[in-house]
DNA sequence: AATAGATATGTTATAACATATCAATACCAA
DNA sequence: TTGGTATTGATATGTTATAACATATCTATT
């Protein structure tokens, strides 16, 4: 678990695991994993890329199901709110959590504008920073949102 | 300067000196600070919150104008691509920078919740941190967008 | 097994945010 | 003054998100 999706992953084995995280946990809370939040996750899943809610109820309808835009909205909220996947504000879309054992945390994101990968990460020091220097100000912070717009690793190289 | 605007302070004078410095800085580079430009910035600079397009927009209407949705656009796509305002994604809304002095930077915003002030800060230590964190994964960062949501002082002590 | 309460889903409509396109006008440098 | 570039005006449309209300499903308790 100490990749980052940048390089090569054993994609399918990080789809497994990570819905197997979610099945997990939502065991242990009491959270009901239903079948369309379920999907929803294992659609997000499928890519390290950050969808939308339209694309998300296009594979929906793909799949024959008749999905409006609350169903996509009902289940991201579900996802999002306990953290089994990330809102990407820059995007206004979504994307799984690559690091589920981390249980609540701070993320940041750095997306490609070339390709639209996201990758997230953890960010110890800087997060630090951040909020005991909003505390010195006297404000509380409760949540972040911090992203990175610039070129990945493959994009770099490709258009030097 | 070096207040934050959770405090009181000269906000006339503050408009005033946001604005001096938007024409000094566009007669330098060349820039054209036209009448519309500048009266979405006035707008923006009379609080230290964040305005949608729409509630610009309505504010020119307002004046006699007829605007449409372009109109504000393009004036705040000049106004932030130059550093004039900055865009909170959070809120899909837009903010007049405070700190016009420090030329291009890499704000953070502070957004409460409750009253929707706006405050930004510089974050010169955690900046750092995240960038060679980036750099490290071998992505060059070109943007970013740093956004702490929480409660402000006062909204603190109202409902403690 | 019946009931009630809570949670989740189905469905329609609409709000809120943003851009494409093309014509007209203003600015400014050669 | 002319020609190119930037800006504005105006219409239409695209994209993202939520309100509102009805129905279904699950859970716990009697």
């Amino acid at each position: 678990m100490s990749q980052n999706q940048f390089h090569d992953h054993d994609h399918q084995g990080c789809i497994a695991s990570a819905l197997a995280a979610a099945e997990a946990r939502c065991a242990a809370e009491g959270l009901r994993l239903t079948a369309q939040r379920k999907r929803v996750l294992e659609i997000l899943l499928e890519e390290h890329r950050a969808l939308g809610a339209y694309d998300i109820l296009a594979r929906l309808s793909a799949e024959g199901q008749n999905a409006q835009p609350p169903v996509a909205y009902r289940a991201l909220d579900f996802l999002v709110g306990h953290g089994f996947a990330h809102r990407i504000e820059r995007l206004n879309a979504y994307i799984a959590c690559t690091l589920p054992n981390e249980g609540a945390h701070m993320p940041a994101f750095m997306i490609c504008r070339n390709c639209d990968m996201v990758a997230e990460t953890g960010r110890p020091e800087a997060e630090l920073g951040l909020v005991s220097e909003a505390k010195n100000l006297g404000f509380a912070v409760e949540r972040s949102s911090v992203e990175l717009e610039g070129l990945c690793p493959a994009c770099r190289e490709a258009r030097p």
